[in-house]
DNA sequence: CGCCTATTTGATAGCCGTCAACCGGAGTGG
DNA sequence: CCACTCCGGTTGACGGCTATCAAATAGGCG
């Protein structure tokens, strides 16, 4: 899973392919909601999605949370932390979930030895920056059905790329009250908006389950474009 | 400038310090205002800010801005082109500014060369992605007064770790159109959040200068903790 | 079935946006 | 020196989007 997402960033070759795979890790469960890294937690290991979604949150002074990015297979979950002595954030599970925990140490003789592979790293790094300014910009310039919509458009987007979809369906494995936590809205004004979403024909649901029978339109809805994602090998590498 | 950015992230030696004195470089005059980078735009040159201030900005369909960063003398401006083909974003003056451009090459090369220098690149993207994560959380989760009060928190923080405040008084160098597209608010309703601040004593104005007579207040009103900054060097570095 | 959580819906309130007018300092030109 | 202009700041009235509160419905799982 990581091979295939570190690759899709920088062309690796297959020494750097090989020990990808040869990481020591151990793979652990994770159920719902249940914590893989605390916030202010300085973690030994390092994390990265092999099935399921995760997400990461911040808590403010009255307790509200606001989820600063979601995860799919993938994913690393905490790369951040190779080299900042402090987690800002907590990571959670969204949905029961398989993670293989690698020791900071193995990750970072790794990016010492494979520069591709450090290269790939700081590329990860970088996207997510990416996805956190338009989350902002979402956030803040955005009324709740764009934010929804375009929210729905991103998670397609990165499923799509990563082959974990088949066609613009979503099953949503969030509550709406974490989707409002993602947009800064309450759980009762997303119920509203995803309403009027489907009322207007952007998109079609099914108990949690979301199709976008016209993806064009629901594009248009979400002021998406997709360029912030920077799919595709970034021309820049070396 | 740079040099002291850097060090305070990781411990540089004097050899890494040559180094970045010896870079290639030619300062730019940029008046307030004018474009550094432009959206979407494959820039030649890495631009690290000498004196002034500058931001980053996204635009919306409908032409809203969001500013998605603030920099300060020190701060380089877009470190994430090294490895991105195209920016997400425009980078622009806040004020009348120096700016010095280095050829992305010699900064390649350099970050090839010294690995403290490479790690000190990759932490400073690493802490503009936690500052990301704080302002999402402002914007999504905090009142209008909190967020600004956060603001001001953040910048006269952020200033005085690089020694470039004496008290807490900030002369805030930007219209409140600007503080509101940092925030997620109208012009007119920064207006009246700056007002009340001032009424509940938590600030005091003269023009656009803001003093902070009673910092633990404003800390307090403002839901602010310096965590998400990383101030000091960061131990997990090597 | 029974419990618990999530979703849905309605009524009401409030924060913030919009529109508009006025003020006030800085720079310009007469 | 003063009038003029312009831009940003200030203030008021009003409206709308979203939050809050509350209650009913539906699903999931023992």
């Amino acid at each position: 899973m990581l091979i295939r997402k570190f690759d899709s960033h920088v062309a690796l070759d297959s020494d750097d392919k090989d020990a990808l795979a040869a990481l020591p890790h151990r793979v652990r469960e994770m159920s719902e909601n249940s914590y893989i890294f605390r916030e202010r937690a300085t973690p030994g290991e390092c994390a990265v999605l092999l099935e399921g979604f995760a997400f990461r949150q911040k808590l403010n002074r009255d307790g509200e949370r606001q989820i600063v990015s979601l995860h799919i297979p993938g994913d690393p979950l905490n790369l951040q932390s190779l080299l900042l002595d402090r987690a800002d954030h907590g990571v959670q599970a969204l949905t029961h979930a398989k993670v293989a925990m690698i020791p900071r140490s193995a990750m970072r003789q790794l990016a010492l030895d494979r520069p591709n592979i450090a290269t790939a790293f700081e590329i990860s790094n970088l996207i997510e920056a990416s996805i956190l300014r338009e989350w902002l910009m979402n956030v803040g310039q955005r009324n709740a059905q764009t934010r929804i919509a375009h929210l729905l458009c991103e998670i397609a987007t990165r499923l799509k790329d990563r082959d974990l979809l088949g066609h613009y369906e979503v099953e949503l494995p969030m509550t709406q009250k974490q989707v409002g936590d993602v947009t800064g809205l309450t759980a009762v004004h997303v119920n509203r908006s995803l309403k009027a979403l489907e009322v207007e024909g952007s998109i079609e649901r099914y108990r949690r389950a979301i199709r976008c029978p016209n993806w064009e339109e629901l594009v248009r809805v979400a002021d998406f474009s997709d360029s912030y994602l920077h799919l595709g090998r970034q021309a820049a590498a070396c």
